[in-house]
DNA sequence: GTTTGCATGTAACGAACGTTACATGTAACG
DNA sequence: CGTTACATGTAACGTTCGTTACATGCAAAC
């Protein structure tokens, strides 16, 4: 059992949500964590590692994170979206998903650097998106704008740290989407059209 | 006159939007622009001197042609956040406005790095936009969740470069929003703020 | 013709980078 | 006790970084 290497990778993670990814370096890194350059090195093989291991845990956090919100809200009846945006700005998950679209940000310039540590593909929410969706809203159209919703105001929360106003919109937003399903319903009885739609249910 | 250092500035611009900035090396660089890195000091003073002139051409590019765009679109009557998306994601602006949010980015983490070349804060969208939109939907929450939504599927489009989904899901915000301003005109009789309207979103 | 000032080339500086070689400690196991 | 395997410290490697010192070319100004 590695518990030094757990040990440090659990710190590594505590350092990386502080500084972020693109100015990580050894020495400084080695000793904040009271540790040395060499062992660095010597548990994670090489800097390429460290930061495997690094974002392994982090996926690791988000995924069950993510799970037991899912667990928990699954049963209930509204607003999943609210409750994604609940959980993502919470203290113990922020820190975790602002590295993660930083991760994102950084493999677009960077893939043969940062986009081996991209587990799948970018659009893993658009599936998990669907799935939460009301069925007479879950197009590719639908989905892609709720996305493209969350991160807008995700990263405008990282940016400025207004969570009144970047909450406030969002709220917005789940008003808009229910409304004009209200109003679906009243006018026609049948499902939407879309425009340019390549999946709908 | 310098034509010199106005020549490497242009080409530095270049050569921005293609790498990016934090993998900006001056060597590299300076090989890229046929010149030295010794003479990049020389011009531009400091490796911080060569971004801000290059910052400063950014943001003038993008005023300019925002401008230019707002001049010409201001007449018409319909959708300005449309107008401004084509106008971001067209071929001559999509590399300049990538440059901007990576801008932003990196200013997040490293402020006293970056934070210097954002011009005005960050919010300037939040006036521009509410500029543009109808007045009874001229309130914060629809102003912020406006620009979100060009965030997130600006973002999206760099990071996918899917034009079509990405067009498609803005359109349906369009429609989600024209929607609500209908819904909201059919079931009561007053706007909020009871004004002319001239523009649609 | 000499001086002046901008532009450029060569070479190096000191620092930081990721990584490695090598020796040493320590504790378990035979 | 001796071996073995993991852990750690010291020191350096070679490279790249931004930056600088110094010499030189070259055209205009005096």
């Amino acid at each position: 059992m590695q518990t030094r290497k757990e040990e440090l990778t659990a710190a590594l993670i505590d350092y990386l949500l502080e500084h972020g990814l693109p100015e990580l370096s050894l020495r400084p890194l080695a000793a904040a964590l009271g540790t040395s350059a060499r062992l660095l090195i010597y548990h994670f093989g090489s800097k390429e590692g460290l930061l495997a291991a690094a974002m392994d845990a982090m996926h690791a956090h988000l995924r069950s994170s993510l799970q037991a919100l899912a667990d928990a809200k699954m049963a209930a009846a509204a607003k999943p979206l609210r409750w994604f945006w609940d959980w993502a700005i919470a203290a113990e998950n922020f820190a975790y998903m602002k590295l993660f679209y930083e991760l994102q940000m950084m493999a677009v310039r960077q893939p043969e650097t940062y986009g081996t540590f991209l587990q799948g593909n970018s659009l893993g929410w658009l599936e998990l998106a669907k799935r939460f969706m009301p069925d007479d809203d879950r197009d590719t159209a639908m989905a892609s704008l709720t996305i493209a919703v969350f991160d807008g105001l995700f990263l405008e929360m990282v940016a400025t740290g207004d969570c009144q106003r970047t909450t406030a919109a969002l709220d917005r937003y789940i008003e808009l989407v229910e409304q004009a399903r209200l109003h679906r319903a009243n006018t026609t009885s049948k499902p939407r059209h879309a425009s340019t739609r390549k999946q709908g249910t």
